[in-house]
DNA sequence: TATTGTTATACTCTATAACTATA
DNA sequence: TATAGTTATAGAGTATAACAATA
């Protein structure tokens, strides 16, 4: 029974990055189709927020604006996401994801929870129970907060 | 009570990304005494098992050996690991992490296991105990196999 | 021939600093 | 003057293909 926060802080740190490796190479495994993490972060962020701005986006990922600027650059380079100027406030940007984008978002999401649920699939209904309790909390302790929100 | 395989997919795909981009900013965040999440588990790695070979070190880690040389080779530059041959199997090479690297390495751990101890200081007992359990879980149906083991 | 590792090459990720355009 | 974004520059992460050395 093990309620230390500096044991449980010590096993999140084992863990997560191991959790994280599978789900990396999992979404690089799939020629043509393949996204990077950061990659797909975006595309699924812009994909239930549509028309956010470039700072926007870059606060949820957790960059810096040259960084996220970057990034999109190559997505739409791929075809996968429109960048327009905002009509209200020409300085900021509309990201969109594109037709194209949405297919391998949905196919690279598809894939991925396949793969995460068939690793959960070899655990019991009760330790299934634990991780859904343990990531609800864990995602309320991490989300980045928002900025201004507009 | 959730004990849906695809819904606790979902909901791993969503969190475990917030909660590397948290640890990665923290351990950027320390100029000169900074590591990148993947030197921080090779060293960590390595500091376990002195004289790993780098066959040995990127299974591990889940790299190709090409990346981890390259990874081990700016780790030797900047005087935190050596490599040397191993006399039994001049094919092999034994890694080992040098002082001036465990300093960082254990640097490097305090700080963000008190940044991670921190974050879950916000959560009630019960809820660790639930992150331990989920944890556990994770690490066994994650890890990456063993080789050969020599 | 099989194994271990490195080099060559090419992208992507990421940051800081400096700049442009708009407000 | 402040904000949103891009460009310039640089280093790290990562892969595949080709190679060298050893077993």
């Amino acid at each position: 029974m093990t309620v230390d926060r500096e044991e449980s802080a010590r096993t999140l740190l084992e863990v997560v990055p191991i959790i994280m490796q599978g789900i990396r190479l999992e979404m690089r495994n799939r020629r043509l189709l393949d996204l990077t993490v950061p990659q797909f972060r975006v595309l699924a962020f812009v994909n239930r927020n549509k028309g956010s701005s470039l700072w926007e986006v870059a606060n949820h990922v957790g960059l810096t604006p040259p960084s996220m600027s970057r990034l999109v650059d190559g997505l739409i380079a791929r075809g996968l996401m429109a960048r327009k100027d905002d009509p209200d406030d020409r300085r900021r940007v509309q990201l969109t994801v594109t037709g194209r984008g949405q297919a391998i978002l949905e196919t690279v999401t598809q894939g991925t929870l396949s793969y995460l649920a068939d690793k959960l699939g070899d655990l019991d209904a009760d330790k299934r129970e634990a991780i859904d309790n343990a990531m609800e909390a864990l995602r309320t302790v991490f989300a980045i907060p928002h900025g201004d929100g507009r």
